[in-house]
RNA sequence: GUCCCCAUCGUCUAGCCAGGUCAGGACUCCAGCCUUUCAAGCUGGCAACACGGGUUCGAAUCCCGUUGGGGACACCA
């Protein structure tokens, strides 16, 4: 059987340094065995995806060389299938339509969570006879389609680097697999199309194992054979609690790499070295090199750290090895002083320049992956460093969503946060030239933040709240409470 | 809370499946050498089998338990 795997981000925010690991993963298996790497935008989430996450995403994939032999294929555009799809499932039972409301459903979570019962859905919906449940459909009442589950018995899970799994079929909910909005959910359009796709293997992160359940059932379901199904361990935050790679801790946008002076081929080799270990010797190899006697089964299945002490090790190594003087000046004139950029740091800079001299003064801080910020410099007359943490922290979630990073759009930001906090511009934006510069008195903020770019802001400012002590998880809920109430 | 997964230096890991070397390498850190400084390079050093039971002549390796960590429990993926 042909080897055809894939990699399926969702694109809804930055390109994530965990979509490059998967991708490295399925691209090493695929041309290991011979096999097709397939590319898929999952964007089944109305809501949250964007086309420009997607393009991002693209772009990224293609910066690291994780380029994909067919694709991308967009799941927005197959709803047709899912459609068919499931009229089977409903036809034959395997499937139900659900017309809980979701007050219903929020409800019912509500009270099973508080009794500590098992959270799923209550099957109220299960046993509708199907004249009502069709009479009901036909008069356009809104509902969902559910995977009607096995009540009994055990699911015998296979997992190619952990063996067998087992778990008790009646733990596992009956899963939404279309929603009300006619899209289908992760679970069945996954199945669908990995089944459409014709992928032979699975390798996917270890959050989906539990989840393996429903799709095995949607498989048997629609009389699919499944394919083998192999979970990566999750990368892990470099904290004391070793949770899931996560932005509030570290940096995970692809572009942030890129931003901060990180070489492709650099990020690319660290994260293979997570993936497959050399006994003894060398640790910098290529792509080509790493699918060269590439073995899915030799994966170590500890969630392993994101360690930036190392990448930075091998970035300088692929610095000093891979150019010689005229290639790394390349290098960094197409990483930060291309003409454009330049001419808008001049066009900056120029009011405030008395010799040429003062240049470097003036301008260095566009020209680093951050710069160093003291706790002093960060405060602000008759304001706490709290207060000053959560205006950092508004700013940061309104960044965040925010797709169009120009001057303007940002300088509108902070004029509304101004506004409904009640301070002055200038006490506002004060703490933010610290964060951005690293002084007091710098460039114009929003010409500059818009020049560093929506990666190297947000680390900045996420840099200047851990200057100040950082936010509690607490602390942290309430303030996303107040910012949702304060944005609309 | 319930279920699932995982467990070797601070970190990434080799060794485990086919029990038997002072548990190997790399990053970080420290020291020395080199050197006009720094970096790089070279040499050396600190540092781990989570714990408790079994099985065995012998356990990091196989089995069980405990502890710890992670993940999942959405009309998000």
């Amino acid at each position: 059987m042909p080897v055809r795997v894939r990699v399926a981000p969702s694109p809804t925010g930055d390109p994530h340094v965990g979509t490059a690991y998967q991708a490295l993963v399925n691209l090493a298996f695929a041309r290991s065995r011979g096999g097709v790497f397939v590319l898929r935008i999952e964007d089944t989430d109305r809501a949250r995806s964007s086309r420009e996450s997607e393009a991002a995403i693209l772009d990224a994939l293609r910066w690291l060389g994780l380029d994909w032999d067919e694709g991308p294929y967009r799941q927005s555009e197959r709803l047709e299938l899912y459609r068919s799809e499931v009229d089977r499932l409903l036809a034959d039972g395997s499937a139900y339509r659900c017309f809980c409301t979701r007050e219903r459903l929020d409800e019912m979570r509500r009270e099973n969570r508080a009794q500590q019962r098992f959270p799923g859905y209550d099957r109220r919906c299960r046993d509708l006879p199907v004249a009502e449940s069709e009479r009901r459909a036909a008069a356009g009442e809104p509902h969902t389609i559910r995977l009607a589950m096995p009540t009994e018995g055990e699911c015998v899970m296979r997992d190619l680097l952990r063996g067998e799994i087992r778990r008790e079929w009646e733990l596992i909910d009956d899963q939404v697999i279309l929603k009300a909005d006619g899209y289908p959910t992760y679970h069945l359009a996954c199945v669908v199309d990995d089944h459409a796709m014709g992928i032979s293997h699975v390798i996917r992160g270890e959050e989906w194992i539990n989840s393996l359940p429903k799709h095995l059932r949607l498989f048997e379901a629609l009389g699919y054979e499944p394919p083998v199904f192999c979970h990566l361990p999750l990368l892990r935050n470099n904290d004391a609690n070793r949770s899931k790679l996560s932005k509030r801790r570290n940096p995970t946008s692809i572009t942030w790499f890129r931003d901060a002076g990180f070489l492709p081929g650099a990020l690319l080799n660290f994260l293979g070295l997570m993936v497959s270990s050399r006994a003894e010797g060398e640790e910098k190899f290529s792509l080509d090199q790493l699918v060269d006697g590439f073995r899915l089964e030799d994966i170590s299945l500890g969630g392993p750290v994101f360690d930036l002490d190392k990448l930075r090790w091998l970035n300088a190594r692929y610095l000093r090895e891979d150019y010689d003087a005229d290639g790394l000046a390349d290098l960094v004139r197409d990483w930060s002083m291309g003409q454009e950029r330049l001419a808008a740091i001049a066009a900056l800079a120029q009011p405030r320049l008395e010799t040429l001299g003062d240049w470097g003064r003036l301008t260095s801080f566009l020209f680093v992956d951050a710069p160093t910020v003291d706790r002093e410099k960060l405060a602000v007359k008759g304001l706490e460093e709290t207060q000053i943490a959560e205006t950092f922290q508004f700013m940061l979630w309104t960044l965040e969503r925010e797709q169009e990073f120009t001057a303007d759009v940002v300088q509108g930001h902070f004029r509304h946060l101004s506004e409904v906090l009640g301070l002055s511009l200038r006490d506002l934006t004060r703490p933010f030239y610290v964060a951005m510069s690293g002084e007091a008195a710098s460039l114009p903020l929003f010409q500059s933040m818009e020049i560093l770019g929506p990666d190297l802001v947000r680390a900045r400012i996420r840099h200047a709240i851990e200057a100040l002590g950082g936010i509690s998880g607490k602390r942290m809920k309430k303030l996303q409470k107040r910012f949702e109430a304060l944005a609309g």
